[in-house]
DNA sequence: GTCTATACGGCGATAGAC
DNA sequence: GTCTATCGCCGTATAGAC
């Protein structure tokens, strides 16, 4: 049973509000820093009731994971129905402007989460970086259907690299413009590519 | 006073002792995580002692980015000493594959400190990353020698970019080779590269 | 299913003997 | 300067009434 209905109106259900409150603190302070306090109090859900839907904190964090992975496969989804693939890596960098503000204060979500998860050696969020896989697989993809045969993979990641360290430097420097010069130079070098 | 004499022999003083434990710690576990009891344990000196050297545990952080920033500006003096502008980028790219394990394992030093402090709204750690800003500032001057003029800026960034975004993916992916390929690519660029 | 009160443990920090 | 013992807080998790 997913969601409730009250006056024939349907509602979100309070796994689903924790849930978008744990995926917002966490990409604002990190995993570590938020608190099963943070997280009842912006869902406005009481403490101790968020231990009916999620057995532990690090419950919640692969709950997060698992929706960003999600989020990621509908995104990719929707680059695939672009013709080309050098359209669909196009679009994809477009996405890194749409987000801009968010990028440059709390940097990438996929990227943040992977390598806070390394440093947690407890016993939780052990597939954080299988997101990342997922984006540079899907990167590769593009790049063989470009005619790369041996090094599609190393495009690919040079692609993915791209990407992940600009929003990295762009955090850092706390400087959006450095997003639109990087993506507009990422997609020269896609231009002017060849195999 | 810095170091004690015994025997005529010059020791390590506590202090230095301390930082170096913690530098190691927070590379591999990160701040959050590393607590006063592991260093201790680390350094072997008792916990208590730990506060005859550092206020606070803010403070201790506070010293490991003023430790890592004084590293990286002796490598870049090093590098300084190499007679082109392109020499000296690429013996930057040389020191990734140096220090390949260790970042495959725990992430660029520089990028994760950074990036962790961003999430810490508590009351520390607050500069980490210019040490960052450090390195892009370093990497903008040798594109200026190398006769760039309005671009410069962005080509420096664009290094840097390239460099941080490596690390992560190989960090994710765990695999060094990742690395390998990724500063082929990035020496190959520095070759091709006009202005 | 919902919510309050509280137990429990860990960590940063201090007191104070030596 | 060194080290042990311990305090106090905060965060996760549980008990148990409703």
């Amino acid at each position: 049973m997913c969601s409730t209905k009250f006056n024939g109106k349907k509602m979100v259900n309070k796994r689903e509000l924790l849930l978008k409150s744990a995926d917002e603190l966490i990409h604002a302070q990190g995993f570590q820093s938020t608190t099963l306090a943070d997280i009842a109090r912006h869902s406005k859900v009481p403490l101790g009731n968020i231990y009916y839907y999620f057995k532990t904190k690090a419950d919640i964090g692969n709950a997060v994971i698992q929706l960003r992975e999600s989020k990621l496969q509908d995104l990719l989804k929707q680059l695939d129905q672009l013709e080309t693939p050098k359209a669909r890596l196009k679009a994809m960098t477009e996405t890194i402007i749409a987000n801009k503000k968010d990028i440059v204060k709390y940097g990438c979500p996929i990227a943040s989460l992977s390598q806070e998860a390394g440093k947690i050696e407890d016993s939780m969020i052990k597939k954080a970086d299988s997101i990342l896989r997922l984006l540079v697989d899907w990167a590769i993809k593009q790049f063989k259907e470009m005619g790369f045969r041996q090094n599609a993979r190393m495009k690919g990641i040079q692609f993915v690299s791209h990407i992940e360290g600009m929003t990295v430097v762009a955090q850092a420097l706390k400087d959006p413009v450095v997003l639109d010069c990087q993506v507009k130079a990422l997609k020269i070098w896609l231009d002017d590519i060849k195999n």
